[in-house]
DNA sequence: CTGAAAGCGCTTACAG
DNA sequence: CTGAAAGCGCTTACAG
């Protein structure tokens, strides 16, 4: 059974702004009034509504994570599923709950269902509109975006150097002494695939090497199946051309074509070495593993979290950026000892 | 901004009652009135205040989803990741959200948490122990399991066939003319795991083939990394043995043990086929792909929302268990033509 | 130190 | 067909 405040004030013999008092520790009562309304909440297992509160209050310590793209999964999602895990765990440990939204069409009702809900600030994921951040803009609800795509000024905007990883995998496939290098490029129209992109060819022309453009491949999505039909769809081409390592602006592209050299009965990395980003989890697993950029997802979504809340509680947030710094991470996908 | 009822009616020159039963639908408003209302509400982006709603109706239109596991990522996590999706998206078509929270030490408090946020309803994940479930009880918050630990009795619990699917892996395997098989099962703590086995074992017994305990270890969590190191462990073991086949009693640990036989040069499935069961997605992904026993997560998922939702309603709900058949799913790992 | 009152934004009988 | 009133479970000044 689930009591209210009025039957703990009843069955203790006081009014419910005592009880309430005890409650939120605010305000005085005497020790034996305490001890009294205590005893009482704890005999009948009372849960304060938090509805109620949030009524009063206006603040309802939810938050809503609005994740803008056309496929369903989110939380099964290797990237976004790690980002969606550390704000859970950041909002759990700071006390907020947090809704998840996938919104297909970019339209404007996941915004406004969590404006019904009277959400305390939202975090915005993946690519969004111009039209979507002004009409969230009325609204006067604080937000972010995670890993979100360029075309929108002027939002707090957690992302990693995307550019800078691309540069470091060149210097990096370089280094080995590639020359070669094919690269499956993804979505252009999302920020970091083009981002990956440019620092990557960068990263060449710093040292005489040129990007061909029959030298990279567009698979349409990021995801596994669109690097594996690429690749297959590559193959003569790749094979006839000479390359010694593939390149892929995310980790799923790179397992997709991966598999698809693999399947074919290729050597990896002694015939093609493979490299991705992002770091997902299943980059460890494959066999090879796989070389990569590693993308910081823990501490973006971690900070993501952090920064809301101080949004929310109206302290002063100076950083309108928070950029993190990629790491590489050596696998067997590139070098035959390690 | 965000309006109220109370402004509505004021621009309208109606009373609060008026514009509550134009926005319900419910009771009788004169066209023109209604025609006005909402040409305000339009105006000003009125957004219903679901808080409001959810204290007067009792009804908040959230659900809690408690996951009890040690480990904390579950959106990221192949398995509950996948259910959690589900769940999400069935969730959102009928309106409403979810919460989620994982519990690492059973404890009551997450339970509370969803108490105190007044969820119309609970899905209970993983294994739970009977303490949680009584104290549970004790609120009449509709709740039910799914792919639960069998010791609660009497609890709405949606699961796999799990014995079912042991077999059909054993029959699978033994009709490939395997006779040596190397078991690896996880947790048997676990409904799921100790199922799968005894299935297994009774697929065996059925052609008279023993499971000499020595042909079965024990990985001590159902991930990757244990699976590859219990493989690891058991190498020697493993080789001298002369088995032919590895059946892991889920997908993570057979990837696992792929991988360390993959390390150390066996070719799979020539000299080792490998099976898993659960049929997550990198299964497919990996070369080779995995063949294994598919539980269908999705369904499972959303027909535990769907029950739930029957369950908040009160409608009558006859089904105790709800049991999905697994499919065999063959792909590379056993078969070289596939 | 404690209680009565007002109010948060809705909905729902009940009059009219 | 419409409005006034009460109430959902709290919190927060304000008296006393």
């Amino acid at each position: 059974m689930v009591h209210t405040i009025k039957e703990i004030a009843l069955r203790a013999g006081v009014s419910k702004s005592t009880v309430s008092r005890v409650i939120s520790g605010k305000g005085y009562t005497s020790p034996e009034v305490r001890e009294k309304v205590l005893q009482i909440i704890e005999e009948l297992q009372y849960k304060p509504n938090a509805v109620a509160r949030a009524m009063v209050s206006n603040r309802t310590y939810n938050v809503g994570v609005l994740i803008y793209r056309r496929e369903h999964p989110i939380a099964s999602h290797p990237f976004y599923g790690k980002i969606l895990d550390s704000i859970l765990t950041a909002a759990s440990s700071m006390n907020y709950s947090v809704f998840v939204t996938t919104d297909h069409e970019m339209s404007l009702r996941s915004a406004d269902f969590m404006f019904e809900k009277r959400v305390d600030g939202l975090i915005l994921i993946s690519r969004l509109q111009q039209n979507v951040i002004d009409y969230i803009n009325n609204f006067q609800v604080p937000y972010l975006m995670v890993n979100g795509s360029t075309d929108v000024d002027d939002v707090i905007h957690i992302v990693n150097r995307d550019d800078e990883g691309g540069r470091k995998a060149a210097e990096y496939l370089t280094g080995l002494g590639h020359r070669r290098i094919f690269v499956l490029a993804g979505p252009q129209t999302h920020r970091s695939h083009s981002l990956r992109l440019k620092g990557f060819r960068q990263g060449l022309t710093l040292l005489d090497i040129a990007l061909n453009p029959s030298s990279i491949a567009y698979p349409s999505t990021s995801t596994f199946d669109e690097g594996f039909r690429t690749m297959e769809r590559e193959w003569e081409h790749f094979r006839q051309g000479g390359y010694t390592a593939i390149f892929a602006t995310n980790d799923m592209i790179a397992l997709g074509a991966m598999k698809c050299l693999l399947d074919r009965g290729v050597r990896i990395p002694e015939q093609a070495a493979v490299m991705g980003f992002d770091g997902v989890d299943y980059g460890a697993m494959f066999s090879p593993a796989l070389t990569t950029i590693g993308v910081n997802m823990e501490e973006m979504g971690r900070q993501a979290f952090i920064l809301l809340d101080k949004l929310i509680q109206q302290e002063p947030v100076t950083e309108r950026n928070v950029e993190y710094e990629p790491q590489l991470i050596v696998r067997q996908s590139t070098e035959i000892h390690s």
